[in-house]
DNA sequence: TGCAATCTATACCGATCAGTATAAAATCCT
DNA sequence: AGGATTTTATACTGATCGGTATAGATTGCA
């Protein structure tokens, strides 16, 4: 009922997994590189992971849980729209940058290109960003419904333009930007709010 | 002093390259794939382009001289910093989306990561998307001499901001975005003028 | 002790990676 | 025609890709 047990920690193997495709991207992390840096053979990354795909998933599914830069319950609790934005673009800009951890988003950074036959991880991707846009567009929505966002508001085009600063921000991370320069960035896509809300 | 003649187009054989390269990113698409997509053979495509890497280094200038969503021109031309900034803004929103060709920026796309031995690659594209924004800090303080911007906005500070928003509309682009949204995204963070060079 | 079950290390699979050696084919010049 | 020069197609290089077959090692249970 019991045979050899594993030799590896597999929340430990998985983390470090995750650090790699963070940093490398999926395609530019090969199962040889994850089997040298977790110390541990492939076949025993097989049977504890299932293949490569299984494996980027859990990470990505990992680092939503711990790195992750979105949290729900800063929109929700939040007393209006606006400051869940404010909360929630202040912690994005801070999420970008991490001691021990490669510069700038997972989710944005990991597969925006690549070959064919890894479309399926890309569109996944893509569908944990928009749902990252949707519920911020659900955050504007509950604003007008509850008063403190006019009701022309474009809760859609608020959404998206917010969701297009915070993609932006990880590629300004992997590019060398400071904690400092990512917060001006937040600072200046949120002076923008009133315009935006047509207040 | 003249040998057999080569029986492709260069310029056209580049062109091919590039469009592989815009969508597949530089580790997503293999000599194997140029040489098949361009009908050349790989002595052939060796012997016109260097190397993989030099081959995607001149594919990335055909792509700055022909689709490239940047012009010089449309910020030394406009009168003022403001008139300067909505006509990059909207040309770049517009260059995301070209019939026969991938959606997103090529220079924001086709290599953010990747394994080690790339990273000269990401480096050079990193550096380009720096230059622009370096352009941009350039125009705004040139409408700060020209009197057109109060002398208490920080240049470097709305530049990345705008150079953010750039980055961050190709991944919207590579993730569907039509070119009514793409435009209304520009439209927002053009809405932000006042208030980030603090007038 | 023996057996079923599980994990481990080693070595391998066919496919593909970037890049090239070789030699035939096609041109210009003399 | 002959020779120099360049491009072509074919076939190959060693390395690496994702994934696995095989067999030995380690466990719990009978």
């Amino acid at each position: 009922m019991a045979g050899r047990p594993r030799e590896f920690d597999r929340t430990e193997a998985l983390q470090k997994a995750m650090l790699l495709f963070w940093e490398r991207g999926y395609e530019g992390t090969s199962i040889g590189d994850l089997s040298e840096a977790l110390a541990i053979g492939k076949p025993s990354l097989y049977a504890a992971f299932g293949n490569k795909e299984d494996l980027f998933l859990e990470a990505l599914q990992l680092y939503e849980d711990t790195y992750g830069c979105f949290s729900q319950a800063d929109l929700d609790d939040a007393p209006t729209a606006q400051a869940a934005f404010v909360t929630t673009l202040r912690r994005n800009a801070a999420c970008q940058l991490n001691a021990g951890a490669p510069p700038g988003c997972f989710i944005v950074l990991s597969a925006t290109v690549g070959t064919p036959q890894n479309a399926d991880v890309r569109a996944h991707l893509t569908r944990r960003r928009q749902a990252t846009r949707d519920r911020l567009a659900a955050r504007l929505a509950r604003g007008i419904a509850d008063g403190d966002v006019p009701d022309t508001a474009d809760p859609q085009a608020v959404a998206t333009f917010y969701a297009t600063v915070i993609n932006g921000l990880a590629i300004e991370a992997r590019d060398g930007a400071g904690q400092a320069e990512l917060d001006r960035i937040v600072t200046a896509a949120l002076a923008a709010w009133d315009s935006l809300v047509g207040q």
